[in-house]
DNA sequence: CGAGCTTTTGGACGTTTGACCAACATGGCG
DNA sequence: CGCCATGTTGGTCAAACGTCCAAAAGCTCG
């Protein structure tokens, strides 16, 4: 094979590893099956990496701020606030739709990395960054529709993550889009509700 | 060995392989890990279990419903809606606080479950069984509160299991009880807000 | 007791796994 | 050109895996 600096051949590993992770799960990605999938010999692999969980471990950071980069442009103008995160929903849930296998092998990964020793300092920080994306969509929607958040609004991006986690494990488990349509609908009420009018200078609406 | 009926041999091995679960994970869950923890030869296995999968099959059954018994007594009266709702949830999550492997080990099997083809029937029917749990919790919940849902009560109860699932998980993941409970406080006013006082005889409260 | 079944058991099978290594190829630099 | 660091490769290893089986042991009932 033609020759390859090691960071290229790693991201190339990583990239292939994801594909048969969402094709196969994550028992499915074996070190064999990743470099077949990578059309490279096996020993490459351990050329470039420690050990298969060394390779995870950069693999969930990849697709971490993969993830970071995709939130970026989701938001989309709506009438409302509450126009404007249902529609921000949906947006999330069709992505969700149109490729279930690679939002399984999130979760699959997180379960992993609490399991693995190594690893244990994964999960956090994929939450941070989740939940830090969902911030952002929090200001960029609430400034557009002219409101403010009534509550700080990290708990509140906490509970949009907490939404979209719950919704995606019902539709995976279920298949049912028309109740998770009437569940972001309720979440979108129920997140609305935590605005109000930006001009009020502070404290909590009744 | 003291002789055993099958039946009662296959309920041991199913228990064994749950604590087996609880401690390792789904990957721990090999056959000789199960037979160890159950302290069987080998070879008792595949006497009473067409195959490994077969037994997660009666495990995950086993699972669904012993969940179903312990969700009969988690009401606790409440001044009203909002502190029932917050209080069951607060008796969820304080369930999932002293035995966190339990709740992961669930999670894990439902992923499982989602990548084995014989056994793709399960999470349509453990959702169905967690909800309709949830259901039952709300009918009465609402009724001891004098109120009553404006919404289908199914709706709710998968709004209900949506937010304990995303709970849970972003709890997993980073461990942070304080957090939870603002989600929670946020959940329980969410979710009082889709109730109206039970007199009213029909037709959604604004 | 003894025939005929169910149950028990330890060992064996063929695969697959993560990891390792010695031998070989390549490319840049003196 | 020739050297040496860097990269490549196929084969090999021990361990662990799910599954299967033949032989032994126990139980029931005529």
């Amino acid at each position: 094979m033609t020759r390859l600096p090691p960071d290229r051949r790693r991201s190339e590993l990583v990239d292939a590893a994801l594909r048969v992770i969402d094709r196969n799960g994550i028992r499915g990605a074996t070190t064999r099956a990743i470099v077949a999938e990578a059309d490279m010999p096996l020993g490459s692999f351990h050329y470039v990496f420690r050990s298969r969980d060394a390779m995870l471990r950069d693999l969930i950071a990849a697709v971490v701020d993969q993830e970071r980069r995709v939130a970026s442009d989701a938001v989309r103008a709506g009438v409302g606030i509450r126009a404007t995160v249902r529609s921000a929903l949906q947006a999330y849930f069709d992505l969700v739709v149109a490729d279930p296998s690679r939002e399984q092998a999130m979760f699959e990964l997180l379960h992993y990395a609490l399991r693995t020793e190594s690893l244990a300092d994964l999960p956090a920080a994929q939450y941070r960054s989740y939940r830090s994306a969902a911030l952002e969509l929090l200001q960029v929607g609430a400034e557009r529709a002219g409101v403010r958040w009534a509550m700080p609004q990290e708990d509140v991006a906490r509970l949009v993550v907490t939404l979209t986690d719950g919704l995606t494990l019902g539709w995976l488990a279920d298949r049912d889009a028309a109740a998770a349509g009437r569940i972001m609908d309720a979440a979108a009420d129920a997140l609305a509700a935590l605005t109000e009018p930006a001009v009020a200078s502070a404290g909590r609406g009744a």
